[in-house]
DNA sequence: GCACTCGTGCTTGTGTACAATGCGGCCTGT
DNA sequence: ACAGGCCGCATTGTACACAAGCACGAGTGC
């Protein structure tokens, strides 16, 4: 069992639920960053003594942040057996992206006639960051950094619901991607996303949905889940009979 | 404070999360149902402990229970102060129902597509349970009622995380209308649902759609959103001002 | 008479101890 | 030697006790 867990480095940005640190919320971004950053492989056992001691928070907390991560799709939740990092199937995959693609459309629509110009320039500041990203050959926080992209464009849409399910669906898109991206391009090209909100800027929906629409065209084509990407990683192979035990998702 | 609480019935059925029965899951199950059928108003204060004596259980239980019940978004946590049944605004009605529609689109295509006769026969038997709740009278079933159809049909389109996004739609939708519905009409007509699946089954994929598309319309028509309905509710009219703290939403 | 402040009580937040459950190794019998 | 069952260990599930924070009310000064 390889616990590559690093010993509570600074908070960094948080990312997600940024605001104000309650201890709760440290912990769930630091597992979180770390699972999208690949920094904990889909299957590792998530052990609430460990992490609370990495941490230094009792086991309360730890499972409080573990049941987010849980409802997000990241971690999977095993009854008396404990969390372990999600590995999707490539169904599940398939089923996100579907989702992603309906959502991206509406997000997209929305953000046309709701984002503000702090909006847009939030977004912009995004896609600087996530080149930089990539410029330094940080693959992991590209990946983290894309996905927070979506992520605030669905908040520039103003509508909560959206919101909470993006957050889910680019949750899991991470993992899918860190887990089934094939060769080493850069997987969300900072270009389309800089021209998305040119689209968004000038108003233009029609204009911007069919970016939106590529650019899903493109993350996907990059994944490999038409075969099973053979036995390169056992876990992923297996993981539907490993795991699949009482949980929500058939 | 009215704690209109009462003392443990039986299980039901357990609506949703229906599987095995842990503590967890049958507090939850029951503390929804009270909700949907509007035994408990808006903005009740649920305390910890009142249910935890309520239900036999510890504070534990309660919490966790609260906390799945916040995350579909028809209880609101606020910290060091809490939980209260939510009360909708206006806005966040809109913004659910615009999700909704969106999803409900979804779902019908690709319930037929991807439907068997099992989940046909299933959501037929449904309708009958409406049926029968609103000639018994019982409204608060017929309200959960119709809403678990919505449900089943999207466990019918097969797409785990738009099943899960569903339920958090479904159970808001159904505290907005316990809320906002003008009238004593029947809501969610069952005619209505026992057209959609006969669409479905013949796999009319744009009837089906159209079917769906008008009930929707239908139900918001039936709920006046436009005037924050005068003075009728008091908790309602208020509940923005007391009830507005830390939360995700916009 | 009004407003501000301080004290008190209740509710929630957190840590920890104990119970229950599942897992793995060991032993025994065939 | 291998299969099956038994027992001990580790980890999670639950409850409880203590700490902290907020709300309400009484009292006092202006």
């Amino acid at each position: 069992m390889n616990e590559q867990l690093q010993p509570l480095k600074k908070p960094s940005r948080a990312g997600k639920a940024g605001r104000s640190g309650t201890q709760d919320d440290i912990v769930y971004a630091h597992i979180f960053e770390a699972i999208l950053e690949q920094r904990l492989a889909p299957g590792t056992k998530l052990s609430e003594e460990a992490l609370g001691e990495i941490f230094g928070v009792s086991r309360t907390i730890i499972r409080r942040a573990l049941s987010r991560l849980a409802h997000e799709g990241v971690v999977l939740l095993r009854p008396n057996r404990g969390a372990v990092v999600a590995s999707p199937s490539v169904e599940e995959a398939r089923q996100v992206f579907f989702a992603r693609r309906m959502v991206e459309k509406a997000i997209t629509e929305l953000a046309v006639n709701h984002s503000t110009a702090d909006d847009l320039a939030e977004l912009r500041k995004m896609v600087q960051d996530e080149r930089d990203s990539f410029s330094r050959g940080d693959r992991g926080a590209g990946i983290r950094l894309s996905g927070e992209f979506h992520l605030k464009l669905a908040e520039a849409a103003k509508n909560a619901p959206l919101i909470s399910f993006q957050r889910s669906l680019v949750s899991q898109t991470s993992l899918i991607i860190a887990q089934y991206e094939s060769g080493n391009r850069s997987h969300c090209s900072y270009d389309e996303h800089m021209q998305l909100i040119d689209a968004i800027e000038a108003r233009d929906a029609a204009l911007a949905v069919n970016l939106m629409m590529h650019h899903m065209d493109h993350i996907d084509s990059k994944l490999n889940l038409d075969e099973e990407s053979a036995s390169d990683d056992l876990h992923a192979v297996f993981s539907h009979l490993l795991q699949t035990k009482g949980k929500n998702q058939r």
